[in-house]
DNA sequence: AATGTCAATGATATCGTGTCAATTAAATTT
DNA sequence: AAATTTAATTGACACGATATCATTGACATT
């Protein structure tokens, strides 16, 4: 039962951190496709087999890298959501729409590389799925919250709404990300106008 | 000005519409990453170099094969939209939202191909957003109609809100064309509710 | 019949991946 | 402290895929 770090572990550890802190660069600057294993090992000042020491693939070390990125996204939709009122729910929901948009905007450089990386390997895609069966998990039990305070109207299902309410909000994302010349505001006012519009109880309507 | 078809001009219209059909089939078996140019051309039983003279490359390849999948999204984004009142705008909507549906599942193979493709290459994930383009055109133009008419809330500004009604409606899309566990009704009846009960005017409300 | 044209070809250069036997240095044992 | 074991590191290599291009030969034109 060795607890000690011997001058070897430290070795390795300090190698797959420089694996790591290279590849993150090169991924940010070429994109996914275009990075090769070449690049990241140059980088980083090691052997080309080096890489395939610590990382099954090109894959595998970017997955790695997204880690940080996905706990900045699981921290969002873990947001408390305990309104007392349509109104109270109004607000509450454009705050996390709002947070939603502006992580993505500050990771936008890095998100751009996920889209890219998204569709070429199942295994990134699985990583982002997760990412959406969190939020859609978390909205689906707002919903059900609401329905259950006499909020939102029952008719609908809190799972398909949820998917449908995140699935818009996740599309408008990835537009912030691709463009810059989209306005924030008028676009989250307008998502939660639509959402809670549809879902929610209103007195005198208008 | 040569308007006959020469025997050359038919053996090369040959050869491409060979390439063509082996790239559908190979494409359709083993999906955009995995496909080879070697493998289409073995199919087709050409040489090597003859697929470089019809094609730029793979992507090109199947962006050509795209077109014809292409015309049938068309021709459901460009269905008419006249309602005179909210319930039938209501019935319109959910034809279409079906009838984008059908269309998915009926073509589930190759769009599971379209969706390998669109993440690994620039000029596919173009194609697909000109698909995307047409139908956030023509709803925005239906919510302006609707609006014109006084049976859609006025405050909802018709591109925004086109973009999330169909984001919604794509990313269901994909989820039914990549699991065939999911019902279509209880989808096309909720999402159908979600956007009318947002958008038109509802006069004993509910 | 001679000449020109162009579809077709596959060998070739290039590039990226993943593996593995060899190397080297640290850790452990004697 | 010498010998032995262990494991991190390495780059050469085999493999697979792409895109090119000089060459070929069948067809068209004169």
């Amino acid at each position: 039962m060795k607890k000690q770090l011997t001058s070897r572990d430290k070795q390795a550890m300090e190698t797959k951190r420089k694996l790591i802190q290279s590849a993150h660069r090169v991924f940010l600057h070429n994109g996914f496709d275009k990075t090769t294993v070449s690049q990241i090992i140059k980088d980083a000042g090691v052997g080309y087999g080096t890489a395939y020491v610590y990382f099954k693939n090109k894959h595998d070390i970017f997955v790695t890298i997204m880690g940080e990125l996905m706990e900045q996204f699981f921290d969002v939709a873990k947001q408390e959501f305990r309104p007392e009122t349509a109104e109270e729910a109004h607000s509450l929901i454009e705050k996390q729409v709002r947070d939603y948009m502006n992580l993505a905007i500050n990771q936008r450089p890095m998100l751009r590389v996920v889209k890219n990386a998204i569709g070429s390997s199942e295994q990134i895609g699985e990583e982002w799925e997760n990412i959406r069966h969190e939020f859609i998990q978390g909205i689906t039990a707002d919903i059900t919250y609401s329905q259950d305070k006499n909020l939102a109207d029952a008719s609908f299902d809190p799972i398909i709404t949820a998917k449908s309410w995140y699935y818009m909000n996740e599309m408008y994302m990835w537009q912030f990300v691709e463009s810059e010349s989209f306005e924030l505001d008028p676009i989250v006012d307008q998502l939660a106008m639509f959402y809670t519009k549809a879902l929610y109880r209103h007195d005198g309507d208008g």
